[in-house]
DNA sequence: GCACTATATTCGTATTAACGAATATATGCA
DNA sequence: TGCATATATTCGTTAATACGAATATAGTGC
């Protein structure tokens, strides 16, 4: 599963993207580093995120108080290109490149996924 | 150029995602095929033709009183690679292959571009 | 139990985007 | 010139979406 209509309909927010194009680079991120990273305010980052775990894009980690989101390892492999191909366009453009730099300052240098993640489960 | 921002917001909507589907098989068609494929009323499609023109994700060629559209081929290999994606993510569901099968109905089996677009230029 | 923190949700509003219907432009041809 | 065809645009309205502000839920520790 995973409806192209979600998909891109939860891409056509920047918001959203942004928040993927971090995740791609990190990994994983609790909704603090998050609103933290972007600078929004956190019922924004928090519904964003679940549109984004509505549409199958994400998966959510509840551990404690803190909930840690990644990106969906059952993802379609033409959904990870499509993320991957977007992360592409965006490397080098504003928001984009300030929220990597954001995040290697308050969570520390990319440590678990440097590289664009590579879907191999396709449904 | 090619600004993400509008690239996503024109793969937002689904009359559009139908557009460039069909081209990306197609190659090429012209503004009275694409409103009788996709069964939609002539001022929408160009409405939306429109939208597609101004994210630069399409160019048109002015033939008499005929307007030919084609995916731009000085697309960003990011941007083409997306495309291909969404063609993948789409090839089984409707309207998209009711469409395809218009299309070779009404303009005979594809002749142009069987496969899907590779874009060389990256901008 | 009570505070304190992290996250999620609701509500009312404002902005945006898509629509149908009608009309405008532009080309070709008699 | 006048008419027919192909495409584009405008207008007013409706529907979808994002927002800030406020509040609710849930877990942790005292």
């Amino acid at each position: 599963m995973l409806d192209p209509n979600l998909l891109f309909e939860a891409l056509a927010d920047e918001t959203r993207r942004r928040i993927l194009a971090l995740l791609l680079t990190r990994g994983e991120l609790c909704v603090c580093d998050l609103f933290g990273v972007l600078g929004l305010p956190q019922p924004k980052v928090s519904r964003h995120l679940a549109v984004l775990r509505e549409s199958a894009l994400l998966v959510s980690r509840k551990q404690g108080t803190w909930v840690h989101y990644r990106l969906n390892p059952d993802m379609p492999l033409w959904a990870a290109r499509i993320l991957n191909a977007m992360a592409d366009g965006v490397a080098r453009l504003e928001p984009y490149r300030a929220d990597k730099q954001q995040a290697d300052a308050c969570c520390g240098p990319d440590a678990r996924c440097a590289a664009p993640v590579h879907v191999v489960n396709s449904k």
